[in-house]
RNA sequence: GGAAGCGUGGCCGAGCGGUUGAAGGCACCGGUCUUGAAAACCGGCGACGGGGCAACCCGUUCGUGAGUUCGAAUCUCACCGCUUCCGCCA
């Protein structure tokens, strides 16, 4: 949640470094509403004052055996209450529309992140090669991942299956059998494995279905229904039937343990991984990446979830990204790390690095992780804190980051690895996890 | 599926219509004592929001939401969650 503070104490300011995300804050109405809900407060907490004062009056005058006190007493406040609950209701009204503003307003980027408007204005960080200098030269045709995969047969079909994906679930969806099959198990698994023993993880089994109050601790809702896929599900009890949601990523789910609560301060910074499925209904990206297991209703993901204090989200940023490049850089596949810009950063970013992997038969780079800090603005949506050393309660940092999206990795492997016969070299960290096989054909 | 309970501050736990934001304990933070630590003793200490330059003042908050009342942690209803016993079960 975006801190009304900013707009409470510089406006102006505020709105301006909000135009680089293409957000205009209406000032003149925000302060408008502002100065309603500032006389309502004050009216209706001393309406309150009034009717407490005039109880407890009537208490003691009970208590002293002063019936006729009592009796004048209780006349003078019979008006109160009604008027008290009056501006109740309407203050209620009143914060509802601030808040509803303030749930809707992205986050603000970072002073470093560099102005744009859509990706191509992202700054390239850095590259890296398995040998330090450029992409492995395929001197043979090069397949994508769908020529290479439904070409490859298991006992009981194509390896990989899009048509088996339809069938069963509709677009979108995808069938793997046998080795590759195999090899994307593989990976999470050694996803997993680095995150744990080499990057200091909690490994963490978690829900894939949450609920409403999990979706706007991190920001899915309220704006961004349409993306989830939604669970009617009723209470044990049979009482009413609540949605509920399908992750969109295990950031919710982890990033979740710490909503409303009191985050101990020796615990920080904590390091959360998870491997789940990831539902997102696309709505929206029509058309694009239909092909292929680029983009998918249903995909894995192993997630890196931090929970820092504001003094070393940055840096754990750098940490988090770091790790993410290391898993690349074990598999041995090209990427390049960009910082987005402010225009195509997540709403509840102030700062992301994307690791874009290359893909040969793509003649380009592609997503494959994204490295967020979210600073405070999922833990004030949460009420996540933590005691600072001055012994204030203070909204701890949440970070996020993919550590890797597992099918893009999968990918990745497939086309970078491919040989002339279309058969898939093994990468070498893989090869423990899968009977050491080093060839899949 | 049947039966019975219970949700109070960071944690444990009293309170069950009126000067109760809530006893007591633990934890935590000062201080005394000590070579140091521990123990003991003294003092402090909930959260969220609003107003004020500030000292400070006010409001809200006892799972959540409605209701009864001049007044609710305390009474009523609904919902959420948890525990125990029986049954069933991946």
């Amino acid at each position: 949640m975006f801190d009304i503070n900013l707009l409470r104490n510089d406006i102006a300011a505020t709105a301006e470094r909000m135009k680089a995300r293409n957000y205009v804050i209406d000032t003149a109405a925000f302060e408008a509403l502002e100065a309603e809900r500032k006389a309502l407060q004050i009216q209706t907490q001393e309406l309150q004052q009034q009717r407490n004062a005039l109880s407890k009056a009537v208490g003691q005058a009970k208590a002293a055996k002063d019936e006729a006190k009592a009796q004048q007493l209780l006349a003078e406040v019979a008006a109160v209450p009604e008027k008290v609950k009056a501006n109740e209701l309407a203050l209620a009204g009143v914060q509802e529309r601030v808040n509803a503003i303030l749930m809707a307003m992205p986050n603000l980027p970072q002073a470093d992140v560099p102005m744009g408007k859509d990706s191509d204005e992202n700054v390239e960080q850095r590259r890296w090669y398995p040998n330090g200098k450029a992409a492995r030269t395929i001197d043979f045709e090069v397949k994508d991942h769908l020529a290479l995969g439904e070409a490859l047969t298991s006992a009981t079909g194509p390896q990989l299956d899009f048509e088996a994906g339809v069938k069963l679930s509709g677009t979108r969806f995808t069938v793997m059998r046998g080795p590759l099959a195999r090899m994307h198990r593989a990976l999470s698994q050694f996803m997993l494995d680095t995150h744990v023993n080499e990057h200091g993880f909690t490994e963490c089994y978690v829900p894939y279905i949450v609920n409403a109050e999990s979706m706007t601790g991190t920001g899915q809702l309220p704006k961004f229904e349409e993306d989830l896929f939604k669970v009617p599900m009723p209470s044990e009890e049979g009482g009413e039937v609540k949605n509920r949601y399908l992750i969109p990523t295990s950031e919710v789910s982890l990033t979740n343990f710490v909503r409303d609560t009191l985050v101990d301060a020796n615990t920080l910074p904590m390091r959360l991984t998870a491997h789940t499925p990831c539902f997102r209904s696309e709505a929206g990206s029509y058309g694009r990446d239909t092909r292929g297991m680029i983009r998918q209703h249903q995909f894995d993901k192993v997630e890196m979830v931090y929970i820092t204090k504001p003094d070393e989200s940055n840096a754990m940023l750098e940490e988090m990204t770091g790790n993410a490049e290391k898993i690349l850089q074990k598999l041995g596949l090209p990427y390049r790390v960009m910082l987005l810009c402010t225009g195509d950063m997540g709403f509840v970013a102030t700062k992301t690095y994307d690791l874009e992997v290359w893909l040969p038969a793509q003649n380009t780079y592609r997503e494959i992780s994204s490295c967020s800090n979210c600073e405070a603005f999922q833990a004030r949506r949460m009420g996540a804190r933590y005691k600072n050393a001055a012994g204030k309660n203070e909204p701890v940092h949440t970070l996020n980051g993919s550590g890797l999206a597992v099918g893009r990795t999968l990918v990745a492997v497939m086309e970078n690895y491919q040989n002339a016969d279309g058969s898939i070299t093994v990468p070498e960290v893989l090869r423990s996890y899968m009977g050491g096989l080093s060839v899949i054909r």
